[in-house]
DNA sequence: TTTAAATACCTTGTATCGCAAAGTATTATT
DNA sequence: AATAATACTTTGCGATACAAGGTATTTAAA
C-alpha cells in the first residue's frame, strides 16, 4: 500500500519544502554507491547533520519507492554493509527534484528581495 | 511552555530543513505588514502555494515566539483583519535564516556537482 | 575463552509540520 | 431573513526528524 507521494511530479515541490535530505541522499548516490554509515559521514562533512534513526527509515523509504536497490557486501572490518545504488526511477526523480529545488530558490530569492 | 525551538541559533538551520515556509513568511512580513488572505495570495503568486490550515498555525506559533506581532484593522468589506508586523526579534531570526539558507543552498550546489 | 571495542544495521516513541475538512464570525447584498 | 463573500480558527490524520535503545558481526585484548 503506497502513500500520498506515488503520484510523483505535482507534489515534489511540496516534498521538497518538507526538507531536503531526501534530495540529499540522491545527490549522494548519484555519484557513487554508498552505505548509511557513509552517508553520514559525507553529510556531517557538507555541515548537514543527520542522524541514524533518521537515515535508515528514509533509505528504506526510497528503496521501497524504487529509487534506490541496495546489496549486501562484506567489510574489512565488522558487519557486512548494506551498499545502496540509485535507480533509473531514482535519476529521473532526482531530476525532478533539481527543477523543484531550482523553482524554491528562485522563490526565495525574489521574496528576500526589498 | 515553549517548544524546543526555542534556544534559537543552533538549530535554524534544522528547521530550515523541515521547510522554507517559515522563512516565507517572515521574508513577506519583512517588507510589509500583511494579514493571512493577502499572505496565501502572495505565496500563491509566487508559486508557493499554502493553505488556511498551514498558514494560522504557522502565524500563532511565529507570534509566540516573538517574532510577530498583530492588530486588528477594518476591512472594506467583511470581518476586521488580523494584520501581522515582524519585530525586532523577528528580523534578527530573519537574519539567521538568511544565513541558514545560504549555507543550505551552497551545501545542495556542491553535493549536486557530479 | 570470555570480554570489550568497533562497526553497522534497525526499531520505538515523541514532537512537530502540512493539509484536508469543517467550523465560527462579520459584513454586504438580495 | 437568506445568501454570498470574506476572514479567522480548530480538529484529525499522515509523514518527518530525532533521541534513545536494541541487535548483530568481527577483531582485539584480558
Amino acid at each position: 500500500m503506497e502513500t500520498y507521494d506515488t503520484n510523483n511530479q505535482d507534489n515534489v515541490k511540496a516534498q521538497m519544502r518538507k526538507g531536503v535530505l531526501d534530495y540529499c541522499i540522491l545527490s549522494i548516490l548519484a555519484k557513487k554507491d554508498a552505505y548509511a554509515s557513509s552517508i553520514i559521514k559525507e553529510l556531517k562533512d557538507a555541515k548537514m547533520i543527520v542522524v541514524e534513526g533518521t537515515l535508515y527509515p528514509l533509505l528504506i523509504r526510497e528503496k521501497n519507492q524504487g529509487f534506490l536497490s541496495y546489496r549486501w557486501e562484506e567489510s574489512p572490518q565488522g558487519p557486512p554493509r548494506k551498499y545502496y545504488s540509485i535507480t533509473e526511477k531514482g535519476r529521473r526523480q532526482l531530476a525532478e527534484m533539481d527543477l523543484a529545488w531550482k523553482e524554491i530558490v528562485e522563490t526565495m530569492n525574489l521574496l528576500r528581495q526589498q
